[in-house]
DNA sequence: ACAAAGCTGACACGGGCCTGACACGTCTCG
DNA sequence: CGAGACGTGTCAGGCCCGTGTCAGCTTTGT
């Protein structure tokens, strides 16, 4: 999926381009409303994650003009949490809002989500050995047992159900998991595995530790 | 369904067209008489929704006019709230009538109200779980006890019976039942989550919170 | 055996959620 | 027209849950 970002604040650019990219996306950066024109002209995209602060006007007025001939879903990303800016976004035609400042995961849930929206497919499910998860909800279910996780439990485990096999360090699934800016010692990701772990081993799914690398979900019974 | 709007705030227009594109019709917007007498010539409709203060002329006399060779239903949007006006749109042949400013989900209720007064079908209960529930009297039976909810009560139920299962968040109950320039705050979802738990809990109904997430509704007991 | 790495029970904190009370506007009677 | 009833949205305070850290323990590799 090609992704076009409009947004001025070029660390927090540069992150979002990083972590998107790790999902498989080719990120576009336009760092001022000009440039976006500039990019939408050029090729077409899969999706547009836009900032309303912008030095060269209001991302919401660029979305007011653009959204007759542009059928590209757009997430609007906005400092304010104000009740009136979001509902002016989603009605000028935004498919959703994120406020910053976001963690990385709830940028991938929310693109995600839209992508799935615009697709038209009702929800997916991720097939997890035995179990069914929904990323959305944050609930497994398994025979007739039905488990629903935690927040970042729910983060956690969706980052290994959408890399079946793969094995993460800690410092990775850090950087999946939480803003970049936020300071989290790794230790919290051995909680979490932890707690995941509790959750999940009565539905036959397990997570092994690989000394010195990391983790990696196990779908199958040794 | 294909609906026409006749309405020549475009803002409003886009936020209606918007919303009832959710609920899966089409909507054609005429932003004068002129226009919408272009539109019915050019194809038929399932339902007009038809501003009274217009550019160029009174939607009443628009309606009055075309009532005798036009079977579409029609909903006329009032900004004055005056008893007089309302009879004389209902006499003119309106099949119903909202005063603005409106909320989306009110608008949605007299939509399907007015479809289905037309459509012939007398009413239709939506089971929930032992209970009936009738979103347009706001009633809800069970064996032999009834309730009577209140208007806002029985919108957010109404989201929730016609959507099984499925979590909202409070920023979608929010957007979903009040009008796109209300600035509410997202505690008022809080508050009448609340007064309907009380409401609907002797009737064997629960809403669940899904912290972080938003409400869902369970018909079944736990 | 002894570091280093990993695990976990306990805890404090922050924020999301709930609720009683209130203020405001509207409608309905007398 | 005035008084009361009612529906609605806000607010403040309190509760409770999710979260991240720490300290001490267990496991693992050499």
């Amino acid at each position: 999926m090609r992704f076009l970002l409009v947004e001025d604040n070029g660390e927090l650019a540069e992150a979002v381009s990083n972590r998107l990219a790790l999902d498989g996306h080719a990120v576009d950066h336009a760092g001022s409303l000009a440039e976006a024109e500039h990019c939408l002209a050029a090729t077409s995209y899969d999706l547009i994650l836009l900032d309303v602060m912008l030095p060269d006007g209001d991302g919401r007025d660029f979305l007011a003009r653009s959204r007759a001939h542009l059928e590209t879903p757009v997430i609007v990303l906005t400092a304010r949490a104000r009740v009136t800016d979001r509902v002016g976004a989603l009605d000028q035609g935004a498919d959703d809002y994120i406020t910053k400042p976001f963690d990385f995961s709830e940028l991938e849930a929310r693109v995600r989500a839209v992508l799935r929206r615009r697709g038209g497919s009702a929800r997916n499910e991720i097939p997890l050995g035995e179990a069914l998860f929904d990323p959305m909800s944050g609930t497994l279910r398994a025979g007739g047992e039905s488990v629903t996780l935690r927040n970042r439990e729910t983060r956690l485990l969706e980052v290994f159900a959408r890399h079946p096999g793969q094995t993460f360090s800690k410092g990775q699934l850090l950087d999946r998991l939480f803003s970049f800016d936020a300071e989290v010692t790794e230790n919290a990701i051995e909680v979490y595995v932890g707690r995941l772990r509790r959750r999940i081993g009565p539905l036959g799914l397990r997570i092994e530790t690989v000394r010195g690398l990391g983790y990696r979900l196990e779908t199958a019974p040794a």
